[in-house]
DNA sequence: GAGCACTGC
């Protein structure tokens, strides 16, 4: 299968900086197929197909299986019609989960199309804000998250007869929580005498033995994807600037190759993304005649809609699409046509460290799984080329897998999760991949201090606030917040904020416009920090009618801001279905701030007589984040939303507090800080 | 004095 070569993919490249060689090998990786024919045929056409009665007889028989096949293999649209199509478990639900939104929407759409039926009868698919299922629905595609939330009202899932758990090997936090759900509520469904749960595990090919083991040592079934061989190149010497050894990589590809193929850059971020994107563009102006165009297409999350959408247009012919994306690009993003993946071998990702409790944002290396998911991006329609700007050594020396979110994450949800599910020991849970100690008891004692758990003989249990708490879609401070805020007569307020607070920025902040966005801001501005200026842009939005333009004018992002208005709905009838009042405060704006300031008492900092912060709960040195409206104040104390590790230890987020409102709030806590804090 | 990978309820 390997074949070595001296083989530099071009030598005509001058850009000053010396080429490096690249040793070569072939491998086999997934890719699925366009077509246009007709559904019956194409589904005989998967490589699923010649596996079915073989595959039927051994689900039937089977409690348990894991279920590997390669992307095109069809097992996800596929496997959950055979169940259907032979009966089994037809007195229940068939549940397939996804980790996103957009690929549980698409493959119900796809699969009630396949079984010619009206989407949100037969098959059916639930998503937040979003539930097109019926009486009829027999097949049902989720989010893991939802399958998760119903796990709260039934832990034994009694309405399926069985739950496919799909992209297992992307170990979101849901899936791996939901991996000790289903396996308890299989065995205690036998033990009742109830009707069995089947479980099947969905992955591509890593993991096998954990998965297997984990459930009783069930038996892993294969299933062979599409194979488009990728051509992998690795570098001979280690590269010391991988910015620079990706650029003369797209340069030495587009001397080479036919304009028609494309080219996907992994790199790391935003700012590193916006200024190559300059870079090679700057670079494809000036290129000699005779060489094919170049359009080179930036991709991250947080780039406005329509810019994400360009990368999916097709270009002139005679132009060559460059593709410069952050790891969207590896499994949320799929764009056709791409031949050539260079993967730099670096990510940007979050670790959490349990004793400071902070959650540090850092480049590092990507594992080798990962590493083959970019790949795997090459060969999707054809056979491709993949560019590691590593060495094979190097690589060798990556991780296998990247660590489980759920071993690199504060747990306070999913502990409060679990206690809502009643757990009977949440400190000794099932986990596939076991958070270490520290962690689970920093979160223990996070829900303590929010008085949403007690202790009763030596067993946590939850608290009536606890209980309450576990019925919002947030973090356990912000429920607090929410469910505090009727003591200080600001519900209305404090369900826009926490709602503002709960999903991404939306404020749009380009560089290139620093002074204009400053300009536009300017009437919005509290001086009494962050959370009072997001309630002032979301009650102008709110009483303009919710207009995108105006969004546009203000440099708002208009689909993070609709989404807030969905959020704050869902937060408002969870609160009435709680028989809450809901009071405004109108203008006083000092009971949102005791407000706050009680539901956020974790997150205070203080300033210090030499004019820096610092955290009272780890007396952590702190500065005030960039964008923060208080960016250049010296309020006394603050609470913040969150702290985020870059370059310094930033806090997001504030408001501006009196000291005297959090001893309020939680005494005994902060006589304790301040005992410790003189020692 | 200067900055934010990606999901999801």
């Amino acid at each position: 299968m390997s074949q070595d070569s001296d083989l530099p993919p071009a030598k005509k490249f001058k850009t000053g900086s010396p080429l490096f060689p690249f040793s070569r090998k072939t491998v086999m990786l997934a890719g699925t197929r366009k077509s246009q024919i007709p559904v019956e045929l194409q589904r005989r056409n998967l490589p699923i197909f010649q596996a079915r009665a073989q595959l039927i007889g051994q689900l039937r028989q089977l409690d348990s299986v894991v279920l590997i096949g390669e992307t095109g293999s069809g097992k996800t649209t596929q496997v959950p019609q055979y169940l259907y199509e032979a009966g089994i478990g037809r007195q229940g639900i068939i549940a397939v989960t996804q980790p996103r939104r957009v690929a549980a929407i698409s493959l119900a759409t796809r699969v009630s199309e396949e079984k010619k039926s009206e989407l949100g009868k037969l098959v059916g698919y639930t998503v937040r804000f979003e539930d097109i299922t019926s009486e009829e629905t027999k097949i049902k595609f989720l989010t893991d998250g939802m399958l998760l939330r119903e796990a709260i009202g039934d832990s034994l899932l009694r309405r399926y007869s069985s739950v496919i758990l799909d992209e297992a090997h992307e170990r979101t936090v849901h899936t791996d929580v939901l991996f000790g759900i289903v396996k308890a509520a299989q065995k205690k469904r036998k033990e009742l005498g109830k009707s069995p749960l089947k479980v099947i595990i969905m992955s591509a090919t890593m993991d096998v033995d954990q998965f297997s083991q984990y459930f009783n040592s069930a038996p892993v079934l294969y299933l062979e994807g599409r194979q488009h061989p990728i051509q992998i190149y690795y570098t001979k010497q280690p590269q010391s600037d991988y910015l620079q050894a990706a650029l003369i990589s797209v340069f030495q590809i587009h001397q080479e190759a036919p304009s028609s193929q494309d080219i996907l850059v992994f790199l790391t971020g935003q700012e590193e993304i916006e200024a190559m994107t300059k870079t090679c563009r700057d670079i494809a102006k000036h290129l000699p005649d005779g060489q094919p165009q170049m359009m080179v297409m930036p991709l991250y999350a947080s780039l406005p809609p329509s810019q994400q959408l360009r990368v999916f247009q097709g270009t002139p012919k005679g132009c060559r699409k460059v593709i410069l994306s952050t790891n969207i690009g590896e499994t949320s993003i799929t764009i056709t046509g791409i031949k050539y993946v260079i993967d730099t071998g670096m990510v940007k990702a979050k670790k959490y460290s349990p004793e400071s409790s902070l959650e540090v944002l850092a480049v590092q290396r990507v594992s080798k799984a990962q590493a083959w998911q970019r790949t795997g991006r090459a060969g999707r329609e054809d056979s491709g080329v993949c560019y590691r700007l590593y060495t094979e050594d190097e690589f060798e020396k990556f991780d296998k897998m990247t660590i489980p979110e759920i071993q690199r994450c504060n747990l306070a949800s999913v502990m409060l999760q679990l206690l809502a599910l009643k757990i009977p020991n949440v400190l000794t849970f099932d986990f596939m991949s076991k958070p270490s100690p520290d962690t689970i008891q920093a979160a223990i004692e996070q829900l303590h201090l929010l008085g949403a758990i007690e202790r009763k003989e030596d067993q946590i249990i939850l608290t009536p606030l606890g209980r309450k708490m576990a019925a919002f879609p947030l973090e356990p401070r912000f429920s607090k917040t929410i469910l505090l805020s009727p003591k200080f007569h600001c519900t209305e307020e404090i369900l826009s904020i926490i709602s503002l607070l709960s999903v991404d920025s939306v404020l749009y902040n380009p560089p290139s416009k620093r002074d204009e966005i400053q300009a536009v801001r300017k009437k919005f501005i509290s001086s009494e920090g962050d959370h009072i200026t997001l309630l002032n842009i979301y009650r102008a939005f709110k009483n303009l009618g919710k207009s995108k333009d105006w969004c546009r004018e203000n440099f708002v992002n208009s689909r993070n801001m609709t989404l807030v208005s969905d959020v704050r709905s869902q937060l408002r009838n969870i609160c009435i279905k709680m028989s809450m009042p809901i009071e405004s405060s109108r203008t006083d704006l000092v009971n949102i701030r005791q407000c706050l300031a009680h539901g956020l008492f974790m997150n205070t900092a203080e300033l210090q007589s030499d004019g820096t912060y610092t955290t009272t709960s780890t007396r952590q040195p702190v500065a005030i984040h960039p964008s923060s409206v208080l960016f250049h104040c010296k309020p006394a104390c603050v609470v913040y939303n969150e702290l985020l590790h870059t370059s310094k230890c930033y806090m997001r987020d504030l408001c501006v507090v009196d000291a005297d409102w959090l001893y309020d709030a939680a005494p005994e806590y902060f006589r304790r800080k301040l005992k410790t804090a003189k020692n």
